[in-house]
DNA sequence: AGGATGATTGCCT
DNA sequence: GGCAATCATCCTC
């Protein structure tokens, strides 16, 4: 098993956020196994980094193996995993398996697979905020345990972007009922 | 300096 | 299914 330090996230990103399909991310001793990720890279119109460096993006252009972190629709925070400059994975959801009481106290009155299905809700329930931006994710209050088995993963085209659409960088656990939508 | 937009979510019909 | 919330960011003038 690939360990998960900066030599794991500096690779090619959509082989990383192949890899990222059942590790076990924690924030302060929360989360569980990501079931539902996507890749963005410098090439790629629906990424942040696709107009180069600003500073809101700095994080992307910074080290592998950091977190990306930044605010959207004024309201929700989305979490990235920084990979090679100008690429990174975005988690977009988990099983709840670790810390769920403090989860749902975050969320509010809702159900165990609504508590991180969805980038927004996720980072909602773990806690993670500007704070954590461009912080090591091999180093306190992050924690990433390889995946156990490599189970199935199904591919498809992402979610919320009006630029390049066609492209099948989404990976998912097929069948979890934790995802943020079904994917075959 | 001004305005359109967004890697979302939850509430309404 | 449709749409409002809500505001920092970034592009354009």
């Amino acid at each position: 098993m690939v360990p998960l330090g900066r030599e794991f996230f500096d690779r090619p990103v959509v082989d990383v956020a192949r890899d990222l399909i059942g590790v076990t991310l924690l924030v302060d001793g929360v989360g569980g196994p990501l079931v539902e990720v996507e890749a963005y890279d410098r090439a790629d119109p629906a990424s942040h980094s696709f107009r180069g460096p600003t500073p809101r993006n700095a994080a992307m252009f910074g080290p592998p193996g950091h977190a990306y972190v930044y605010r959207i629709y004024g309201m929700h925070w989305c979490l990235n995993f920084v990979c090679q400059p100008g690429s990174a994975v975005l988690i977009r959801a988990l099983e709840p398996l670790h810390g769920t009481p403090l989860m749902a106290a975050r969320r509010g009155s809702v159900g165990p697979r609504q508590l991180c299905a969805g980038p927004g809700r996720l980072c909602q329930a773990l806690g993670v905020d500007l704070t954590q931006n461009g912080l090591p994710l091999d180093q306190a209050p992050f924690a990433l345990l390889p995946a156990g088995e490599s189970g199935d993963i199904a591919t498809g085209p992402r979610i919320g972007i009006t630029k390049g659409v066609e492209t099948p960088w989404r990976f998912a656990r097929p069948g979890s009922p934790f995802l943020s939508k079904p994917l075959r």
